[in-house]
DNA sequence: CCGACTCGTCAGAGAATCTGACCATTAAGT
DNA sequence: ACTTAATGGTCAGATTCTCTGACGAGTCGG
């Protein structure tokens, strides 16, 4: 790399990459070997609830029809089940499914292990402020939330 | 969005992918409308003095075929050039054209204004936090700085 | 009950990514 | 030097991801 001060953008890409790495590999690793990364990030921001079709592909910045072809595979592999939404008969949540579950389990396990490196290289502390920064930048760039 | 302690990574992911939408918006709307975020993503690694394929693949985190497509692209549409690497006959430098500089040029300015907004809502202090955070995690989740 | 909007799907095309196989050049070991 | 191993890059083929456009079904405000 060229510079030392790189844009935020590429700052912020550079742990993301490195967090999904992970937690892909381990996930291959364990036996799910069937989700794609494009699935993984449609998956993660499932609500507990279940959440509709069109607010998973907002989230993800992709469009409703991306979205459901991912969620189609999730569905075929067992990871998510859709059901009627009660409270608008257009609409169906997709719920995460035991098989989802368990791969939830597994890469959350995963998640705390990388965080763990991470604080170990910066401190507890400013791993907290990461955290808190983070999460105050989000209201600033994610309309969703 | 369920819960409000969202793992690292997904927070990383909002923001970059946030910086990511202006930038290539803001690019598309001042004429250089061809070139997208695979592209962009190879584009934005090479080093002031050319950078190698196989190095733009790694620290991208794709293949090497991958990013020689993608080089491909951005080369016949002018944003960058391959020249010989003086230092080993096998290798080509992939180094930075006209048009990719004056891209470059136009970029810097939305990540610019972006990071502004940004420091807006965080504070110049806390901006200057983290960047100095994400930099430092860098040295842990980047092995080819 | 009518027009406007929202939820989701179908169809088709283009872009991005991977695995595997391969050639050319360089580096290392004897 | 000569052989072997490693590195830089390309070719070929297949799969996955993503988008635009068009559309049917359901909801909601007046």
């Amino acid at each position: 790399m060229p510079n030392d001060a790189l844009n935020l953008g590429l700052l912020l890409f550079i742990p993301y990459r490195a967090m999904e790495d992970r937690v892909f590999d381990e996930l291959a690793a364990a036996g799910y070997d069937d989700i794609t990364r494009a699935q993984g990030r449609i998956f993660q921001r499932i609500a507990p609830g279940g959440s509709r079709l069109t607010d998973l592909a907002r989230q993800s910045s992709v469009t409703k029809q991306t979205a459901g072809f991912l969620v189609d595979q999730l569905e075929a592999a067992g990871y998510v089940t859709r059901i009627p939404d009660p409270s608008d008969g257009r609409a169906r949540l997709v719920v995460v499914a035991p098989r989802g579950a368990a791969a939830v389990a597994r890469s959350a396990g995963v998640v705390a292990e990388v965080e763990r490196e991470w604080t170990a290289h910066l401190g507890a502390e400013r791993t907290a402020v990461l955290r808190e920064l983070l999460t105050d930048l989000r209201a600033a760039t994610d309309p969703y939330a």
